[in-house]
DNA sequence: GATGAATGAGTCTTCATTCAT
DNA sequence: TATGAATGAAGACTCATTCAT
């Protein structure tokens, strides 16, 4: 950790834990942050609210200063980890002059980067396990994170079909169809790398370079 | 009881088989069947016992003796599920003697349609979200359905570039990339179709054409 | 105990108490009993249902299988009671061919014996502790017991003035100030019983016969 | 704190005393005041210190700074008022020169405007309330006030009798029984005065003079 | 086999109380 | 003094599991 302790800081004697620690300002990502971690390993369900607590070194009690209930804890993680994500996201990519073909690559890498090897797959795994049981931020989710991408997407590959570097094809489709990959990998890759996985263990890279080769093959203009 | 049994009913006449003992045999895959609905629905824990029990028809103590506690009733309910899924998918593509174009097609569409348009899909989309709680449920699945799975596909693929009718490719990578699609689209669909859905709503049947397009355009040899 | 106990009548070895005794029927009035016994002893919020369960010998658990959460259980209670009150309460009374006179100190007598003295006295005490709380139970209460009671006592007092007996009085004013001492009695006798009361240790029956010589001397109509 | 005081914002000119120390001296009432509030209205167990502190305008904190805990607060609560209540109440009726029969309705309308229409007999509801689980308080509350309001309105009716005035009777039975009436319109009415009472509605110097009357019927010498 | 009443460990949640600032 | 963030014991409630019938 990078947080300085101000306990062991000021009092060096014998230091059993500095209880009671102010920091209203921080405290609340950091039970997010515990929260996510938490959440994400274990489910929603099966997350006590006294580990997270615990893992962000508070008492229980402590995580109700802050959040009304579970459940608004849950929605508040997810709130608050995909603001961020889409600021971060749409940033990158927008307005760029590149050509086509060189965004696409720019995206997907961009996309694995800032978003699947992060703990942001995390959340998109949590809510798709739970998104029967919290409709609203399954709602959420899908209005602020997933269409907003594939819309991105297939702007990206529209531009390519506009200016003839990518034969025709339905461009929201194949948002859809080219991002899965991204998004499988992403997710099974965490629900498998602890059982001896051997088909979600490709290297990341590798994957993704491969993924765009075979896209921009099958969107190479026909030959006259 | 006093609720007359309807097959009892019909039969009573010449059979003098007890009534009610009817059902005896089929008890345990009742059981599996109304727990697979509540899980697919609700995720494992939210998923009371009770709840299994009353869909099924039977008190909850019933449930106890067919299956020792409810992480036992959900790994008989994942086995029971995957076997039987194994058994009808392969029998259809294995062997098959047409060119490997047109085998792609094949498995594409009879995968979606015992796989990804079925209940199976509510298994793998279960596992999925509580591989951490349940690792060997989770190697089970990744050894008995995922690897196999992928095999199959790439083994198609194999045929087809050592046929030319292919270029060179990764099969194996491509496989993965290009089953994902059809997994997203089965998992993702029933997550967000509760919430007026935009990105998964697409009819299935065409976003298969459209994949299978993309994916021999994409593995068409080049032009000498 | 007159029930008769299965356990050590079937097996009378060590007899460590007879856990997981069933007795639906007759669970709900020994919840009730043992709740009633615990909110007039400590109030409302000083009760736990851990007390109450045990106090019925059952286990937590029990007292959700017949009622839905403490509120119910509070509300169910006073129901209960209640409605065994008025059916005792009106059959003694009402129909007597007394004359007036006689029927108040009836009326007083009864209400003391079958009300006061018992721990309905506690329930009204309860009701009105709590009747902030639970508004529903106190209009319950005030329309189900204390209008209906005023009433009666009422019509006893308009039929003396009817008949000459006692000199024209308001008859609804009248009943409830004369019923207020024995509801003080009956209320506050209970609260200070611990503190080495002086002011309600009076006897029950020399303060009812008091009451009863003032009121009838109240009544008593003018000489001509 | 940035709200500006408005005395002092009054004062300000010629005053040099510090802001903000104005309210120090009055700050255990304003707390005993607020607590009594909620108390009055919700009961011991269901008023949070939280709130207490909130509606005196001050942080939970500072309670502590005045009350060792809630049990003392609600001791000092009832003690304060009492005291309160004793010197404002005996003054009144103590060595009036007045006939028996005046005194008598003296004192009932002065009870019925210092202590019954007056957060007084929110106390001594609490008190009724909460007699079990704070037996000091019971007794407090039964030698300070009850025991010398009774003794109070015998010695009242004594003197009527010694005078002729009254008919003989057991005076202090008798205080018991018509202090009553008092007792119950003032607590009860603030238990159903929420839900559409017609028992404790009616108008209190109505009954209080009806009261009267009777009670003066009831003493009235027997004719020779 | 089947039932469903009973159990009690496990969780969420509240709130009186403490204490660093 | 005053604050209010932090604590943690306590209590309501759930539900997987057991077992007498």
């Amino acid at each position: 950790m990078t947080v300085p302790d101000p306990a062991s800081a000021g009092a060096s004697a014998g230091a059993t834990a500095p209880r009671r620690e102010r920091r209203k300002e921080s405290r609340p990502s950091e039970l997010l942050a515990a929260a996510l971690e938490l959440f994400v390993e274990r489910g929603y369900a099966a997350t006590r609210l006294d580990d997270i607590a615990a893992r962000a070194g508070v008492s229980k009690g402590t995580l109700y200063l802050y959040f009304a209930n579970k459940e608004e804890l849950f929605k508040a993680l997810v709130r608050e980890n995909i603001v961020s994500l889409l600021e971060r996201f749409r940033a990158e990519i927008d307005g760029s002059p590149a050509p086509a073909s060189a965004l696409v690559g720019t995206f997907l890498h961009s996309w694995w980067r800032e978003f699947g090897a992060t703990r942001l797959a995390g959340i998109a795994k949590l809510i798709l396990s739970e998104a029967g049981n919290f409709p609203e931020v399954a709602r959420f989710f899908h209005d602020e994170v997933i269409r907003p991408n594939n819309e991105l997407f297939a702007s990206i590959l529209a531009r390519g079909v506009a200016s003839g570097e990518f034969r025709p094809v339905d461009v929201g489709t194949a948002a859809q169809l080219w991002i899965s990959p991204m998004v499988m990998k992403a997710m099974w890759t965490r629900s498998f790398e602890l059982c001896g996985d051997t088909c979600f263990s490709v290297d990341p890279q590798q994957m993704l370079d491969a993924h765009l080769e075979l896209i921009l093959a099958a969107l190479r203009p026909a030959p006259r």
